[in-house]
DNA sequence: GCCCTGACTCTCA
DNA sequence: CTGAGAGCCAGGG
């Protein structure tokens, strides 16, 4: 049982949350903007655990965090993947193969939104 | 407390 | 842009 939530990943959750929809944000990006430097990788994990109804009844969008390559980290053929690339693809983001043109669709969080993040 | 693994990132060729 | 190698941090056995 994971019961425990911890607060890193309460704080990834509600990062993620805070992007757009139709752009994405790489996983350093994320783990930056939670306060957590160089914790990448503690971003994924978390977004593994993500409660599937949400979270503070509201969804998590994971599939709008991809590497800093514009690719999707998940193995290809997994049911992960493709759902993501189709959720994706709903939200008019052009996803080729496993890449996204990050020139085009990455997020750049807006003086507004940094400051949102400081009040914590 | 050591060791291995990982939804990562940076650098270099 | 792509691929290979090394670095980094936290979690789980």
């Amino acid at each position: 049982m994971v019961q425990n939530i911890k607060p890193q990943y309460r704080q990834i959750w509600q990062t993620v949350q805070a992007i757009p929809a139709g752009k994405v944000a790489s996983y350093g990006q994320i783990a930056d903007l939670a306060g957590l430097p160089k914790r990448a990788r503690l971003v994924g994990k978390a977004l593994g655990c993500v409660p599937k109804n949400g979270w503070q009844g509201q969804a998590v969008p994971w599939y709008r965090v991809i590497n800093s390559q514009g690719k999707i980290s998940l193995p290809q053929g997994s049911d992960g993947s493709l759902l993501q690339k189709q959720l994706l693809q709903d939200e008019q983001v052009v996803v080729i193969g496993c890449r996204v043109k990050l020139k085009d669709y990455q997020w750049q969080p807006s003086i507004d939104e940094l400051l949102f993040k400081l009040q914590f």
